[in-house]
DNA sequence: CTTTCTGCAAATAGTTTGCAGCCGA
DNA sequence: TCGGCTGCAAACTATTTGCAGAAAG
């Protein structure tokens, strides 16, 4: 699991900054209550609310370079925007159903479907970012 | 595998119509050469090379509306847009790894993934439309 | 004949970008 | 010090929508 520290490491690492900007969004997402997700909008609303406003463009541009850097998982729970939450490694790696009607959303773990992605990844040489499989469907009330 | 009397039927069961856009553009996804995948302009520029024009508005209702109803899936491939592909059944269902940086995707195919998804729609009394792992990762390229 | 569908043009919204000044290493 | 980073405002672009006429059932 992340910290500043480690943060600031890995940035450096690829010759990156640790700003106060960074590692307060990294702590919102690590103080995320489980199961939990957000957009970029969420995020800057929380951010508002918790007093340490962040430009927009800079929340836009902090999610994208952590879902690269493998930190964040981006996720298509919602159409038009994305969502965003901890890349947590085994055994807290998860994935997602949702239905496409109203968006209720089910978290589900397989340790099987980490092993296989992993696997996979590994058989064709790349670095391995994140695996998530994602189930459409249509839930009962629907 | 659909075709237009099924699609018709399928369509005419949910009342709505079976138009002669509909039509065309399922036929286009049939006749797709296997592992390749459009966007929404893509289509628009094949059906004109086609001499088969439809509106953009009416491409883009079009793969919303049979990727809702499980006859094509919607693939977030390369950011800010995505693309469709014919959804289908074992043992041709597949899944995509993608490098985050040149966008190259290579699929494979995972019946256990295939499995572990329609099983968990079940227990959960899910109507399942599509199931993909997707894993995200750097190439050996890149 | 009724209701859905299409095409057009305009609107929307999420996201990106250029730039000037700021600040981490 | 210096090159990356932020905030602002403006730009962009994929996608959606309102509407009038066309057409499926």
């Amino acid at each position: 699991m992340y910290d500043a520290n480690s943060l600031k490491a890995e940035l450096n690492d690829r010759g990156w900054r640790l700003t106060p900007q960074r590692e307060t969004i990294l702590n919102v997402f690590i103080d995320l209550e489980k199961g939990k997700h957000l957009s970029a909008e969420d995020l800057d609303t929380l951010l508002q609310e918790q007093g340490k406003p962040i430009s927009l463009s800079t929340i836009y541009r902090t999610v994208k370079l952590m879902a690269r850097m493998g930190i964040l998982r981006e996720l298509e729970l919602a159409e038009g925007h994305k969502h965003y939450e901890l890349n947590q490694p085994y055994p807290h790696h998860h994935h997602h159903l949702i239905c496409v009607k109203c968006n209720e959303t089910i978290e589900f773990k397989s340790d099987a479907v980490l092993k296989i992605g992993s696997k996979t990844a590994k058989k064709l040489g790349f670095h391995l970012l994140d695996c998530q499989l994602s189930i459409h469907a249509i839930c009962p009330q629907c």
